[in-house]
DNA sequence: ACAAAAAATCCCATATTATGGGATTGAGCG
DNA sequence: CGCTCAATCCCATAATATGGGATTTTTTGT
């Protein structure tokens, strides 16, 4: 049933039952008590004219989230101290949620790239510096399932052919305090990303800075990178210091 | 299965299945089932430690709200034109999806009022000047079955005992440019609302500028108002203009 | 205000599928 | 390496989702 909601993109924003039926497969009475259902619990909403789309309950969930995710409150102090130091391009932190990785905040200079960018764009696990700079974080039991579940996609993505070659690449990675990227996920983009972590150590978040790809040539990237690492620095040092006063607070 | 989502709010926003499970009144089983599916259809995801928090589809899904709808795009521009020239306090736009009125986005100037009105707040329909507002203007067939399935909320709400006070109530307000209310929904609040069409003529959303109290007797109301009602009218011709160009593309 | 079209609900016998109690496996931690 | 907590597996039974079509409600056009 939660499927219908993979129905509903950007390009089709609005369905109708009937439509909504014959693309999944669904009987004209099923396709109905679906839509019921998922209205009901706010998923979905009627838009007129026998058209549903996307409903409230998202845009509530989303606030909700926003609210009680320490990344945002204390990610947006950090990125906005530190914007006007980056120079054009744009800050965003993404977060490790479940398998995924996704951006969950970002502070741009005006006129800076797209707006593809914003909240909740996915990205892909094995590709673009702000995934993998995460994925060379995690703990090895993690990293081993993945690798199972997704070998194809980590040798397209060239992160190794085998176990070991993903494993040793990986440790290259940790071994740096930032990673860098040329358009793997956008053309004409260039990125240095640096990893955040919760209070225990475990990896979480990521910090990156997306820029026009000349600026890698123009300026100092290390120089430029030494202030996303600090960047993430403070956000996992904030983060920290705001679990541990919960904690003391409950205790 | 649905309202396993209910159980995640801002003061609870992390869950251990088995916690869910008796909160909800599930066996072991179907909690750890309904989990799974739900941390499948990425609703929910795990975060550590046996917890469970509302997952990254969640995120994805607003992203593509915002992106696919016109309120946002069109009165992000309105908004920041108007705002400047409104003083202190916010603007922001409600929309109607389903029969839920939230908040859809805002224009802050600084240090103005908290932060509870970002969007996604839900908004009661029956009080608030960006709820009512919307109410008054809505079809007479929508009016009778709100009033049939919530008479005691409009009661409560002060908006008529019977159907006829209730509709005759509606019509004063809706041959009204705006609707003004103090501290109906936050104290020390007081707000303007005027309606926002789509291109049919249908009501579908509100604007609204909230400020402190004291500035209604201070400054000139209908001043303000006026301001007000000039935005709702540009987003409504905006967004009118975008469905009829995307109506003749499409032909 | 009325008729025609569209949208949504209702109905119910049948088969599919969810349920739950407990055992088992698998991770994470010291 | 052993311990604890988390999560999956298993399967007989009961519960409930399913689908095809008629019916009601709502919307639209005149």
């Amino acid at each position: 049933m939660l499927n219908v909601l993979d129905a509903f993109s950007e390009a089709e924003p609005v369905w109708t039952v009937d439509a909504l039926g014959e693309s999944l497969g669904l009987t004209r009475s099923t396709a109905y008590r679906y839509v019921k259902e998922l209205c009901e619990a706010g998923l979905l909403a009627p838009v007129g004219g026998g058209g549903y789309s996307l409903g409230p309950r998202i845009i509530e969930l989303d606030r909700q989230i926003r609210h009680s995710d320490p990344l945002l409150t204390v990610g947006a102090e950090v990125l906005a101290g530190l914007l006007p130091r980056c120079g054009e391009g744009i800050l965003f932190i993404c977060g490790l949620r479940g398998d995924a990785v996704l951006s969950v905040y970002l502070a741009a200079n005006p006129n800076s790239l797209d707006i593809s960018y914003s909240r909740g764009r996915p990205m892909p696990l094995f590709r673009g510096s702000a995934s993998v700079i995460i994925l060379a974080h995690l703990p090895e039991g993690r990293l081993r399932r993945l690798f199972r579940d997704h070998r194809d996609a980590i040798a397209a993505a060239g992160l190794g052919e085998d176990w070991v070659s993903f494993r040793s690449r990986l440790r290259d990675i940790r071994a740096r305090p930032y990673l860098t990227g040329r358009a793997q996920l956008d053309r004409g983009v260039f990125a240095i990303s640096a990893p955040v972590f919760d209070g225990d150590g475990n990896i979480f978040a990521s910090l990156t800075l997306a820029m026009p790809e000349r600026r890698a040539d123009e300026d100092d990237v290390a120089t430029l990178a030494a202030l996303v690492v600090e960047g993430a620095r403070a956000i996992t040092a904030a983060v920290g210091a705001r679990v541990t006063a919960r904690n003391e607070t409950r205790s």
